[in-house]
DNA sequence: TCCCATTTTTAGGTATGCCTAAAGGAAGGA
DNA sequence: TCCTTCCTTTAGGCATACCTAAAAATGGGA
């Protein structure tokens, strides 16, 4: 039975909380999805009805195997279409994530498969987040919060945080984007900004952005500016992942 | 501010039927859209109080000034994304318009322009249907009904009805689409099937498949297979189309 | 002109998904 | 233990867009 635009878009966010290892409750989903609670606990009910997830009153919310396989399904899409968007049209960063929520829910499963062959079966949207593979699995979300770096080193960008299109816009001008190569130079200490330097630019960071970048540590001999690295890194898949919040 | 899914639907099917020329009424909505005619009352209501529509109760509807702009919004979105689909990822051309459908009401306005942009500001869609222009200007339908056609001529194909996929995808496979050239070889009599030759090869034609098949008379001389002519025939714009019922 | 078939509208109902207001649980501090 | 605060759920409403059943209008033929 065919899940109505609302409930996926509820499936999508519990996945993504799952994913972050963040506890998916009625007053975080309300917030995430911009309704008030009262709507969230009918919504709950609705997908307990349809076995997709468990939930017992005022407890926090788990997926089931079903749910898990649904949301995963709207994940593909939107990440999907995300990259699809941003190779065949060459839209910015920071527009992808609303224009591939209106149309994850009309894009039927050929047309999915027609553009992941198109796009050679990626394993990562533009903001470095892992696509679903077909069959459910997911690679763990991967990095640190670029907040974390520690002074003096090379980082690469890996993954930026869609949550905030003007901040993406922002890191996006910057050129933090995934596959950058960052030197973090500073920290300005009680809560002040970090000094990163990008492309050869130098700029303060402040504690929001900088939460919403996330980097690996980059080998000090290898000085290549564009790794080419989409869905190049991980071997291996898992089902579930833990962010070391 | 802005319609729904299914006020557009009523719009876009309005705006197609007055541009064949048809008589829009209760009932006509009502099967072209699926719905009952009880449905269609409530939604004609709800066009004419947002001033779309004229209505008046058992009269057929027409487009207000306003609502034939929004009608062509629809439309042009339509017809931009089956033209999309099939440069882009090679949608065979029955799938083009149940795909089209769903995708049509998520596009948002500068995802238009871009698709627009990239596709090089066609002026047909892959059935040879007219795409509107942004400022609400549409080419009248061209063409005249196969079945109408003399025996012993030759006739550019310049447009299909994407009603049926399934007559959609029988015309496909015998090669009649937009820009193939056919030759009207016979007519059986008593509502027989017509005798055509397209690429080289004989087919007798039903008549309900003739009906879906629009055609040009080609000048006897010209023995060019394929004009490339997407956008390149009719340099003079309508606003309203008659079609020789 | 009247009647009857067809079309259209009205009336009333359903499901979805949101809301506000108010009631009911949970959980930590005194 | 009780109380207060915060969170969640229940109760009751609203808009959208569909439905069925029944009433009303239209328009052609006798």
């Amino acid at each position: 039975m065919r899940l109505t635009s609302a409930l996926e878009d509820y499936l999508k966010v519990i996945g993504e909380m799952e994913q972050n290892g963040e506890r998916v409750t009625t007053q975080s989903l309300a917030k995430r999805l911009s309704v008030k609670p009262p709507s969230v606990t009918g919504m709950l009910k609705k997908l307990a009805r349809l076995h997709l997830i468990n939930y017992s009153p005022y407890a926090a919310v788990e997926l089931t195997e079903a749910g898990r396989k649904a949301a995963l399904e709207v994940i593909r899409h939107h990440r999907l279409l995300e990259l699809y968007l941003r190779e065949a049209l060459g839209l910015p960063l920071y527009r992808l994530d609303e224009e591939a929520d209106r149309l994850e829910h009309a894009l039927s499963e050929d047309l999915e498969d027609m553009i992941a062959e198109a796009l050679g079966h990626p394993r990562r949207d533009p903001h470095g987040h892992p696509i679903p593979t077909k069959d459910g699995r997911v690679d763990p979300p991967d990095g640190f919060h670029l907040r974390d770096a520690e002074s003096g080193a090379q980082f690469l960008v890996v993954r930026v945080s869609d949550r905030d299109a003007g901040l993406l816009k922002y890191l996006e001008s910057l050129g933090l984007v995934p596959e950058a190569v960052v030197t973090v130079t500073g920290k300005e200490p009680f809560g002040g900004p970090l000094w990163i330097q990008v492309a050869g630019r130098a700029h303060p960071l402040g504690d929001e952005a900088a939460r919403h970048g996330f980097v690996k540590r980059v080998p000090e001999r290898s000085e290549s500016k564009d790794p080419q690295g989409r869905g190049g890194t991980p071997d291996q898949v898992h089902q579930r992942s833990q962010e070391p919040s």
